[in-house]
DNA sequence: CTCGATTACAGACCGACTGTCGGTCTAGGA
DNA sequence: TCCTAGACCGACAGTCGGTCTGTAATCGAG
């Protein structure tokens, strides 16, 4: 049970990578199994036998994304031992990061409408808003009754910051900006 | 030219009423156009006669919400002298209203999607973002350069708690933390 | 009042798409 | 060697958005 399996997972990241192209492209809707199909020389059987549907497509594709922006501003993070400085520098790594369009339509636009807001939510909260609410705890600049909510705010309005950069924003003006705001939220 | 006119006006009204009701029940994807038709009582060719399609359709329906969202808010500040009283007011009002789950679903959750992120964020400088952003200006808390990617960062934050609140939070909390919030913002 | 133009509405029809289902093939353990 | 499980195939059904042709009623000009 080696060969299979290995062709098995092979197929699945083939697969996987294509979506995610697709996806981003074109949105979630624009994009048809049938081209996912096509671009990946596989059956629709094939395709129904690894993901359960496109739904769950999407999914899959989001929870790979997801999880390299994790690694990516884990590493951003590295190191800082100030857990104000730390929050500043993972935020400003994530807007960059948003700058790439796969992120910006699959995570931050399609994701909500297509998972539903509760799911997405259940995901970023295992990526990145769990990371951005340990941080914004360890600063210890927050009450500890404002600390969840507070941790949502500020993960949205970097969202947005990143989103209006992808746009065609001044990243220099946002990154200054982001970083006045984090300064503002942070000192009481 | 009277009589056709007011009943094409009251067509119009009717499959908006209840397109609203059924975008915001199940989502965008999951409405069809046949249950809009049946629902109303109305044709193919009539609904396609008044609306290019399922996206303007969506859009119409939008463009309405928004706009009873603007009276709603403006009548909230409406006495409130003091800039950054009324933009806490305002804000305050839009938490309570984004509980409605017309507002929710259709306004944060399906709108970037369908229509794009580019059409979403038009049409939201129209409405609560254009009121959002005179606001700040007035406070004159926010240095110039940053008053526009601060007031989208801040309509962002709320539109995340109003979220939160409508997806079971508790909404005193939820008011507490976004005051707090806007507060810390508000003061260098 | 007459008559062409315009508008509201009707519904058959088309193409595209998603998801299902029975079946084939092959690797690898018993 | 045999037999099971998993990878893969492709025809097919059902749904949905959108188009097209046709009909009835209203309007405005003459």
């Amino acid at each position: 049970m080696n060969l299979k399996a290995e062709r098995g997972a092979a197929t699945r990241e083939k697969v996987l990578a294509i979506a995610t192209r697709l996806f981003a492209e074109r949105g979630y809707d624009d994009t048809s199994i049938e081209t996912v199909l096509q671009e990946s020389g596989l059956s629709r059987g094939a395709l129904y036998h690894h993901y359960a549907g496109k739904d769950a497509l999407f999914e899959a594709v989001l929870e790979a994304t997801e999880s390299a922006i994790g690694v990516k501003i884990a590493k951003a993070v590295r190191g800082i031992a100030d857990p104000a400085a730390a929050l500043l520098a993972g935020a400003l790594a994530w807007v960059r990061l948003a700058g790439d369009p796969v992120i910006r339509r699959i995570v931050l636009i399609d994701a909500p409408a297509v998972l539903g807001w509760e799911s997405w939510r259940a995901m970023e909260e295992r990526y990145s808003f769990g990371m951005l609410k340990a941080a914004l705890q360890a600063t210890g600049a927050v009450p500890d009754d404002f600390v969840d909510l507070h941790a949502h705010m500020l993960l949205a309005a970097v969202n947005e910051s990143a989103l209006l950069v992808a746009r065609g924003g001044d990243t220099a003006t946002a990154e200054a900006a982001v970083a006045e705001f984090l300064r503002r939220v942070l000192k009481p």
